[in-house]
RNA sequence: GCCCCGGUAGCUCAGUUGGAUAGAGCAGCUGCCUUCUAAGCAGCGGGUCGGGGGUUCGAUUCCUCCCCGGGGCGCCA
């Protein structure tokens, strides 16, 4: 189970301080003070908090951890009233016992700051900048990408929360090849559909290694080797013939079918975007800053600082120079620019726009462009340190214990359209989010599709946060009140499984900074599963404590309890985009 | 060959700047219960933290060398 601080820890903290200060200069030791780690306990045995202040300084001042501990404690012991008792355990930890009055407040708090409780204001309102998704408009999204639309968005929440002012950014290269291949395998299918042209073999789109045939049956053959072969592609060829019908076979025209299919490719990307509940304040892609002449100047800026040359016709940016392992092209022989160029462009244009950092979230098989684009950009003007990239690993597709494979460029991948028929966005956000970026994700189709709360965690989740609607439902038939932060009572609070709640629940703010600054939001996940985890069976075993019983000022408590619950889920799942349902 | 990311329970994975006896979910096993909405709740078993070496009071965590899996090493994006 992770562990935060909360508000308690806080002021432990500088209690601490206060102490090893003292300690230090007793023994006439006026140095800086000391990185040392104050944790909320693993096991209740080791009390509320761990402290390894002494065990840090022993050999600073050599003396024995558990003598400094002690020198601790006895500092510690009349400057704190919530502490009730101190011990010096193990190799010199200071473990430290609260009463449990002091875990009540915490219950105030949450109410009275409602959506508001986690958030906090470090980022100060600075501008940033979440680049994610950025697929380019060829096809469907697929699973990759829903990934990275979940992570994006929810580091963007994350970053929200915190007090920094956020642009989510989808930036796409239409300029390149690849759009040209797109229309060329538009007009390949339209020319087919006409019989004016044969589609290429089986064998020969699956097997790279087989010929590819020029003509068949006295055909030629159009498609391109690397063409899309999804049958996407079919029906926008068919789109153009019905519209059209064969007055775009001379070739006078082309240009429609990569324009069509790019439209219509990202009115469909939109559309699932729109599903996932991801919303861009911006898109911007490569053609745009073409036109605006930020790519030849972001070009020229480069040779002036002698960070180009020519070689073999083409033009090279001096990576070496950064201690990278090659220099890269820029500008191909033919005169066309790489994808490099236009993004070290953007970058540059990023930090023009006014942000004053930018996060960069990108799949592993295009990891290895990024500090090129960084370094460049960089020496562009860029700050140091402020282009930060999140990279995620591949995800997988389990079902029924086979892994599915996943193949881009042919037709045989999962698009995220499909696994939200199947399993709803709630449930694929959950998924998505589960995992630490840099680890696989294997996506567990029957687990998603399980509809029982039980084992579902995501439902687990979500049922949680409707049983407290349940119980306020309940009450209000049997005329009790809800508390509010005025007429909370939490003082009967004194189960230790309610005990531990309150603890789970300080630690929220703690744990949502730390994830926003980390920029790992399966911390979120976690802590929603390990927070139902303790509700659900304290709910479910009402023999023992009835939430709604004959004890008004014990029923006021834990309705305060029940509150303090929800807001937090409640928060929670609002940070992972997930929905708060009341019932189920 | 080089670079990046992983390797933790049967499976999927957490483990916060190095901390005490390494955790969760699912699967398995055993009891109990019949609910403030749904078969739940409690407990049990299960580990050389890939392997060797090093750093130190202490290493799953840091360094180094191997092994395995994934990705990348284009004038593709």
């Amino acid at each position: 189970m992770e562990r935060w601080g909360g508000a308690l820890k806080e002021q432990l903290q500088g209690n601490f301080e206060l102490a090893l200060r003292a300690v230090l200069e007793a023994a006439g030791d006026g140095g800086e003070m000391p990185e040392f780690a104050l944790e909320p306990a693993r096991q209740a045995e080791h009390g509320d908090f761990a402290c390894n202040a002494a065990m840090v300084i022993a050999k600073r001042l050599r003396k024995p951890p558990r003598e400094i501990a002690n020198d601790l404690i006895a500092h510690l012991k009349n400057q704190d009233a919530t502490i009730q008792r101190l011990e010096v355990a193990g190799p010199g930890f200071v473990n430290v016992w609260l009463g449990k009055e002091s875990w009540h407040g915490i219950l105030r708090q949450v109410i009275e700051q409602g959506v508001r409780y986690g958030c906090s204001e470090s980022g100060q309102q600075r501008p940033i900048q979440v680049e994610f998704v950025s697929a380019n408009p060829t096809g469907p999204l697929t699973l990759g990408h829903g990934r990275q639309c979940v992570l994006g968005d929810t580091i963007s929440r994350l970053l929200g929360a915190v007090g920094y002012e956020v642009t989510r950014e989808y930036y796409f290269n239409n300029g390149g090849r690849q759009m040209r291949v797109l229309g060329d395998s538009v007009k390949a299918r339209y020319l087919e559909a006409l019989g004016l042209a044969a589609p290429p073999s089986e064998s020969a789109l699956t097997d790279p290694d087989s010929p590819w045939p020029e003509s068949i049956d006295g055909l030629p053959v159009v498609f391109p080797r690397d063409g899309y072969q999804g049958g996407y592609i079919e029906d926008l060829a068919r789109g153009l013939l019905d519209e059209h019908g064969d007055g775009l076979v001379d070739g006078a025209r082309d240009e429609i079918f990569k324009e069509t299919a790019e439209r219509e490719i990202f009115r469909e990307i939109r559309a699932t975007l729109n599903d996932l509940g991801v919303h861009f304040d911006v898109y911007s892609n490569e053609t745009d800053l073409y036109e605006n002449g930020k790519i030849e100047e972001a070009l020229a800026d480069l040779r002036k600082m002698d960070l180009v040359y020519e070689k073999d016709g083409a033009v090279w940016f001096r990576a070496t120079r950064f201690q990278l392992d090659r220099d890269r092209v820029l500008v191909k022989s033919s005169g066309d620019p790489t994808y490099l160029l236009p993004d070290i462009a953007y970058h540059r244009e990023k930090f023009r726009r006014g942000f004053e950092s930018v996060v960069d979230i990108q799949g592993a098989d295009h990891i290895e462009q990024f500090p090129f684009v960084k370094k460049a950009a960089e020496a562009l003007g860029c700050p140091e340190g402020q282009i930060e990239l999140v990279m995620h690993q591949f995800v997988t597709l389990t079902q029924g214990g086979d892994q599915v494979k996943q193949s881009t460029r042919r037709a045989t991948y999962v698009t995220v359209d499909e696994l939200l028929r199947e399993v709803g966005v709630d449930v694929f956000r959950f998924f998505m989010v589960q995992r630490r970026a840099e680890s696989q994700l294997d996506f567990d189709l029957d687990l998603a599709k399980e509809t029982d709360w039980k084992k579902n965690p995501a439902y687990y989740v979500q049922y949680a946060h409707a049983r407290t609607h349940g119980i306020e439902r309940k009450a209000r038939e049997q005329g009790v009140e809800m508390p509010d932060a005025n007429t909370l009572d939490a003082s009967q609070l004194t189960l230790p499984e309610e005990i531990e709640i309150l603890k789970k629940i300080s630690e929220f703010p703690e744990m949502v900074s730390q994830a926003a600054e980390t920029r790992e939001p399966h911390h979120l996940a976690y802590y929603a599963r390990e927070l139902a985890g303790l509700w659900n069976p304290y709910v479910q075993d009402g023999s023992r404590h009835r939430i709604l019983g004959d004890d008004a000022t014990l029923t006021n408590a834990r309705l305060g309890l029940v509150l303090g619950v929800r807001i937090v889920l409640a928060n929670t799942l609002s940070l992972l985009g997930i929905t708060a349902p009341e019932t189920m």
